[in-house]
DNA sequence: TAATTGTCAGATGTCGACATTAGAGTGTTT
DNA sequence: AAACACTCTAATGTCGACATCTGACAATTA
């Protein structure tokens, strides 16, 4: 068995992403490095390394000598996030689709039909959170473009599953949510490439959309 | 006039990127703490900052409690990193380029003409580089989304700028570098939208292969 | 000889302290 | 009342020190 040992920064790290996903730092709200030390009853120097790693992930900002805040998010930078989550998505889906097996087809079919599920008992999105993870995962089963995906991913949720996290619960019904996959399942059953890549942009866009409209 | 005092980190920062690119620190070296500190007559804090920054960036990989060192490239993380950088270039450009003016195209056209004058007298590419990042800046002028166009020329620049610059710089003759990009600049005049897109996928994946090649 | 254990130098992760800086508040001048 | 100078506080950037961990080498055992 493979134990691992975390440094602090790392465990900081997380602990600031629940922060920010929960609503206890909220946009544009300044965090402060003596604060969180105190907080955590640790120095200040894993809360640094911890701060900068949120700021390279695009969570927080930094302006030298002035401190670092949680990031305000303009409107445009919701819709660009998410159109870049989008063509690196839909680049890697109809890059690879050509290669997807009986079984590849047969693993989407299951996560659908756990979506779907899924969304019969929900009363809002805080369980389908998963399952979305999963489709998207499952979509990409066949890239191999391993950097493609991870930035693909990190551009769509540091929005959906921090920044935005409280918002995102409540942009569909969990029955409408479902749909919308399995919308984009469909025609990727049918291996028709041009749409799979027009519906993914747009899935991506209504979504930015509506949390903008909120 | 607006003077800025970089912090120590930013510094260091510029110091390591340019290290690497100048080979004075090879892929897979260990990147010791201690010894650029003494180098720098600075303490650690700073350059741990800066390589803090340099790993997110993707010129450092680091490993808790072993240490840094300067990113080792596989052949595939090469083709993947170009791969994804074409992508979002490809798409930048072709989502803008049905907005260009005529003033947009003759940007473009100077830029190349500066590029075909460089070609003439260069012997090797060096100075072809700053033609290079000005042609693909050019091509992505009318892209709005700010966050696409960093990330493409950070995908592919973390590359052909710091880590494998010495080979970039023989991958082409300064005439056959200039001619590649004149036949995509003209396609992009004639608007013809699909051919681009294909062009600048296939651009960068030659490049790719020619840095593994060597 | 091969494998295991013990030791040691050097590196990392973390700490507490200090100088400098930014920002708010106060007071002064016009 | 507005503009400017002057505090004063609190946060940042940087420093030097320490404990812990890693990797290599020496010593030990089988």
């Amino acid at each position: 068995m493979l134990l691992k040992k975390e440094t602090y920064s790392s465990q900081v790290a997380q602990i600031i992403r629940r922060m920010i996903r929960d609503g206890e730092l909220s946009q544009g709200f300044p965090v402060k490095e003596p604060q969180l030390a105190a907080r955590l009853s640790i120095s200040r120097a894993p809360i640094r390394e911890a701060l900068q790693e949120l700021t390279y992930e695009g969570l927080v900002t930094s302006e030298p000598q002035k401190g670092k805040r949680v990031r305000l998010l303009t409107d445009k930078d919701i819709l660009d996030s998410y159109a870049v989550g989008a063509i690196l998505e839909a680049a890697g889906v109809t890059d690879s689709l050509a290669e997807w097996t009986a079984e590849d087809m047969a693993r989407l079919h299951a996560v659908v039909a756990d979506m779907r599920q899924a969304s019969a008992n929900a009363t809002d999105l805080s369980s389908m959170m998963q399952h979305d993870d999963c489709f998207h995962s499952t979509l990409l089963q066949r890239c191999n473009n391993h950097r493609l995906v991870e930035m693909a991913r990190r551009s769509c949720v540091t929005i959906s599953k921090f920044l935005c996290y409280k918002k995102w619960l409540t942009l569909f019904s969990p029955k409408g949510f479902y749909e919308r996959h399995a919308e984009i399942a469909e025609v990727v059953y049918q291996k028709n490439i041009p749409i799979v890549g027009k519906m993914l942009r747009d899935h991506y866009r209504e979504i930015g959309e509506r949390i903008i409209a909120k």
